[in-house]
DNA sequence: CCATCATCTGATGTCTGACATCCTATAAGC
DNA sequence: GCTTATAGGATGTCAGACATCAGATGATGG
């Protein structure tokens, strides 16, 4: 079931330590990097797979390419980071530069809708597991989310789901989530919401349902996350095809 | 200012022949594509350029690669078309299936707030344009959109303007908008947007503040475009980096 | 002195051919 | 029938070369 991982694809790796050097800082956004034939020696790859690296970073708009002249870092505020992005809300919090937290968790299991029954129609469930969570953000509630995932992923007790869903399914089961398929609405808030989130009843609410899918496109996890939109910049990049 | 466009790059015809061969239905989603060996005597290109292309649809999640075992077309349902892509309103209404139209078109010229003047800096602006208008989806409103561009690219006339601002930047002046940074919020319809939309004041609207860039990353068009979320879904496909 | 043009240099883009590694299916052996 | 080799085909990586482009440099002519 279970995508075998081989030896991680080369370019990958060059990949990784551009970036890294992006993030370090040693290549500073705008700036020109080493040209093509100085990187492959450098990493001791070949001129092609060097560029393959060079490449994924471009299509992702991280680096820039111009023809005779050289491979520049794409400007900060192009980057990235924005919803489009996935990340775990746990990072995502930290990336905004706050501590990262859970309260009043609640796990329980329940029968399947028949919507739920169709998106999760590989594993063949007759229950599902069903998680509850208020997450802060330096101690304060920003978001309600409530995950679905199937029964036999379901965590025993709070303590060995920990603050991340998903290091703990990549951890625990060998799951890792790689895509997901988000919705945006606006709802408003409800009584037991509300008093989570210490919002008034009836606030505006902006909600992200998700599917989120594993390394096999199998989906492995549903969620419905409530933000107020007012604690959260929500920013996405997006780029023409 | 504007790029010189020498000519296009070649694995970029490859990436347009394959979406081609894609978006025709000749290969179906899921299936597997021809060798790379294969499609390179086809393109008559050598198989580093057709590997190229072929990069460049994978990291957009349009192909899938297996070592050892070939190319794959991704799964329709991943393949996106949802928010992270940026496409011009009129094209939205029509992947959506309905006829896209303008109406209330206002034009007009302002001073620059401050802030204005920062993200358009590039320009040396004095003044500025201002397109207000509301977008209909089969004769129904849907969206109301306030665009703001710099003046010299400002239209004469409402009949210069035709539906789509992006197809009339590119047209005549040459200006491709090709990325956009946009921000989501949750406002709530004021007055004349009320009415316009044919909803309650007070009610819930989403709103899209976007900064769109050309070719040079400059700032070109910034707009805030308002949403009745119930008429119209937003979805965005997000990915591990 | 300045403007214009040719030249040179270094960068990315493309080509060719080869070998490495991995996956699948088939066949051989038990 | 099950397991284990084996072969073939696919993508991944390598090496070296030439093509094309953009910017810098320097020569030339006004």
């Amino acid at each position: 079931m279970t995508e075998r991982h081989s030896r991680p694809l080369l370019y990958m790796e060059v990949v990784e330590f551009i970036r890294s050097k992006i993030e370090s800082g040693e290549w500073s956004y705008g700036e020109k990097i080493p040209s093509e034939n100085e990187l492959s020696d450098l990493f001791d790859v070949s001129r092609a797979t060097l560029r393959e690296g060079v490449a994924y970073l471009v299509t992702r708009g991280i680096l820039r390419r111009q023809r005779g002249v050289g491979t520049f870092v794409g400007k900060k505020e192009e980057i990235s980071g924005g919803l489009e992005t996935l990340i775990s809300i746990t990072q995502w919090i930290e990336k905004h530069g706050y501590q990262a937290g859970t309260s009043g968790t609640v796990l329980l299991r329940r029968p399947l809708s028949a919507a739920e029954r169709e998106i999760f129609k590989h594993w063949n469930l007759s229950t599902i597991g069903e998680i509850r969570r208020v997450r802060t953000a330096n101690e304060k509630p920003v978001m309600y989310c409530v995950d679905m995932i199937p029964d036999k992923f379901m965590p025993n007790n709070v303590t060995d789901l920990g603050n991340s869903l998903f290091q703990y399914l990549e951890d625990q089961w060998g799951q890792r989530v790689t895509v997901a398929r988000s919705t945006i609405e606006v709802t408003v808030a409800t009584g037991e919401m509300a008093e989570s989130l210490a919002v008034a009843r009836g606030a505006p609410l902006l909600r992200l349902r998700q599917i989120h899918y594993n390394q096999d496109m199998e989906a492995l996890l549903l969620s419905q996350d409530h933000f107020v939109s007012e604690r959260f910049r929500f920013d996405i990049i997006r780029r023409r095809s």
